[in-house]
DNA sequence: GGCGAAAGTTTGATATACCAAACTTATATT
DNA sequence: AATATAAGTTTGGTATATCAAACTTTCGCC
């Protein structure tokens, strides 16, 4: 399709952000959300109406077109995707997990982001695995140790558990 | 510590490649190796030079300081965790692993790195899950179907395969 | 309606990273 | 030792993304 940078990704994802929560976007909000001065907003905008991504007047608010928005909704999921294996599989804290998620999101490749949608969701659903998996990996995570007379009871325990909720 | 662009990560991190394959790394070596012309190498390593390293003098060969080493390392241990997770985790041929870890070892931090490796070596090591279930999950993404019946059978393999190899 | 503040834009500058092409140095061969 | 060629460097230019500060437009309020 079409090869944006990080940057102008960045501001189509703060966009639909806005758009969602305030029906349009200003340029004082997207620099809030940037960290950038509005003068850097201006001119990301022109880029962005020039390759038909935004509906931008000057001194008007600003909205996503057909093609920005799908493109803003790839980017957001993207995020989405990251935030969620890193907070609710690797357990990382919230803030930790959506700054890594913020570069990464520009990093990955649809193939790998698919993947890991599939992964994320047999990991959540396999009865070998599974939330109470996760939890036990949050504690390997403490104490850095594996017994293997916890291990035979652990997966007694989940095999017992499937079988009862089968 | 000190952050480089991540471009210059990349330098380092081909330089050190050359230098453990050939002892030290030239100009055209890199170049190929970064896909870039001579000149634009030669620009990156006055910059690399002025930040103590790598030890450069022009027309000459060209090595990591130890400080230049330790930060090559850095960045060639996080694409290996990546790959090694892309490729062996989710399973991804092994190109699109490379050309993933690639851009992702600029994105990731250490701890979220850390956390990962830790996150590979449980789902490794522990009996709930391990090769075979990776092998189960590689095949899931096939059919993408779970079948309660299934799963049954392949938890209680699991549980027989570790109690006898208990 | 006019005016002042807030919002938005423009301009000129900086920094990074690259290329193309001219130029310099090193080397390899005879 | 001379010279052609390969390797390395320099120069000038492009593109992106940002800032600071001057400038313009819009909008609310009296």
């Amino acid at each position: 399709m079409m090869q944006l940078s990080e940057s102008l990704q960045d501001y189509l994802e703060k966009i639909l952000a806005l758009e969602s929560s305030n029906k349009v976007a200003r340029v004082k909000e997207i620099a809030e959300a940037m960290g950038v001065l509005q003068g850097s907003v201006t001119s990301a905008l022109k880029t962005l109406s020039s390759k038909g991504l935004i509906n931008y007047e000057p001194y008007s608010f600003i909205t996503l077109t057909p093609k920005g928005k799908k493109l803003a909704q790839e980017v957001t999921r993207r995020h989405a995707v990251i935030k969620d294996f890193l907070g609710n599989v690797l357990q990382l804290e919230a803030e930790n997990a959506e700054a890594n998620a913020c570069r990464i999101e520009h990093a990955i490749d649809r193939i790998a982001i698919d993947r890991l949608v599939q992964f994320i969701d047999y990991l959540n659903n396999c009865p070998r695995t599974g939330p109470d998996w996760i939890a036990s990996f949050t504690n390997y995570c403490k104490t850095e140790a594996m017994d293997a007379q916890k291990c035979k009871t652990c997966l007694k325990q989940c095999k017992d558990d499937f079988q009862t909720t089968d």
